[in-house]
DNA sequence: TCAACCCTTACGGGAAACCGTAAGATGCTA
DNA sequence: TAGCATCTTACGGTTTCCCGTAAGGGTTGA
């Protein structure tokens, strides 16, 4: 089993349950700290003392308290914490339900395990750093299922920008505009309204509006 | 301090936690469900054999797991149980921030405590148990921000129909319909035009988009 | 080099949405 | 009941969006 555990969580709550799992498991050294700056710098110093951690548990999102953080959730932590020490093992434990987000965790961002704050998150976490261990990746039963992509469409960043612009309230004619600022290739008008009817059409949309519900249900806005 | 507490709460780590609170406040007594309508039981129960519970300690939302409840969430459960035993004394544990919601709970619903699932929410648990025993109301201190309602609005239900209808892809001229189906008051499509440019006015929106993304956000769709 | 192709862009007609104005309906008060 | 206020609806002109067509621009291959 791990030996050296980090347990990155602010919620006092949930951390205190963490720890109890981990000492249900039976391992002894691990770390707890309720901000994300915390897990950086015992993640640093334990890998310059010849003595790094195994496995991070990180939630995703950190509440701001005033206390001024470098990072400031969960994707970040892992990124940087991989930056490190890219051979640790990585398990989320968030109440994120968004199947979009969660996908993306383990495929851009490659962590070992993603458990969901449910009702049985205490055995599946245990399960999960079983199976880590195991190197084994682990998604707990309750979370994503990602198999309801009926009709899906894979968005490309040049969607994903012209659908956040629609979002904030940015007017169509005026998105070529916007598209130029930041150099993406087709900023044509016509480009724009094209794309916009492909995916409606691939969705089954027939309104912008729907496009952006659905963007922020699956966790893509 | 009390001697009998019952927990109602659906996360497994969570609910570790509070028990684990209870334990250090010094009671041995607690017992813990995991779903509301064995807290009805338990409380029901106990009130019967002569030896009640002193105090309920409870979320707020239940996940649905299939399993068929009466029922579901924390606000009903507080008013269930004050019907079998007035008395009995209870505290709200939720990730709910909206000051409109926590202080309706304590006018309406008369609870004794609310603690915010946050960073310091365990020991902001263990004094909500020690100042409801000392019969005093108690709030945890970053619940509190009612301030940030700048020029924010408050939906009606007219509003909410509109807006679900637009994010399910209906056509702006084809809501009156739709609200006439329902017998919602005013279905002129003025009337909605007239809504949606109010609500886009206060908001400082200018698209409907952004409309639906808000709702989103704030988890009003 | 030319030609075929794909991607991007420009244009124009028709539909929908936006917005101001005013007429009608409802409700309250004197 | 008359008068006033408010809410609802109807109607138009303007803007924006939608969508089909076609022209420009770059790449590939014979």
């Amino acid at each position: 089993m791990f030996k050296k555990v980090l347990i990155a969580e602010d919620h006092e709550i949930a951390n205190i349950s963490v720890q109890k799992t981990l000492q249900d498991l039976g391992i002894r050294d691990a770390k707890y700290v309720y901000y994300c700056d915390h897990a950086v710098t015992w993640i640093k110093n334990a890998q310059r003392d010849g003595d790094p951690y195994d496995l991070l548990i990180t939630d995703l999102i950190f509440e701001d308290d005033h206390t001024p953080q470098q990072i400031s959730n969960g994707v970040q932590l892992v990124q940087a914490v991989k930056q490190i020490q890219p051979d640790i093992k990585t398990i989320v434990l968030s109440a994120e339900s968004r199947s979009g987000v969660v996908d993306d965790l383990f495929k851009t961002h490659a962590i070992d395990g993603y458990v969901r704050k449910a009702r049985r998150d205490a055995q599946y976490l245990s399960e999960a750093v079983k199976s880590v261990y195991a190197n084994k990746t682990y998604k707990s039963p309750d979370s994503a299922d990602s198999s309801r992509v009926k009709n899906s469409h894979e968005f490309t960043t040049f969607d994903m920008h012209i659908i956040s612009l629609l979002a904030q309230g940015v007017q169509q004619k005026n998105i070529p505009y916007y598209l130029q600022q930041k150099n993406i290739k087709p900023s044509g008008l016509s480009s724009v309204e094209k794309r916009l009817n492909l995916m409606r059409e691939v969705l089954d949309f027939s309104k912008n509006e729907q496009l952006v519900a659905y963007c922020k249900d699956i966790g893509l806005l």
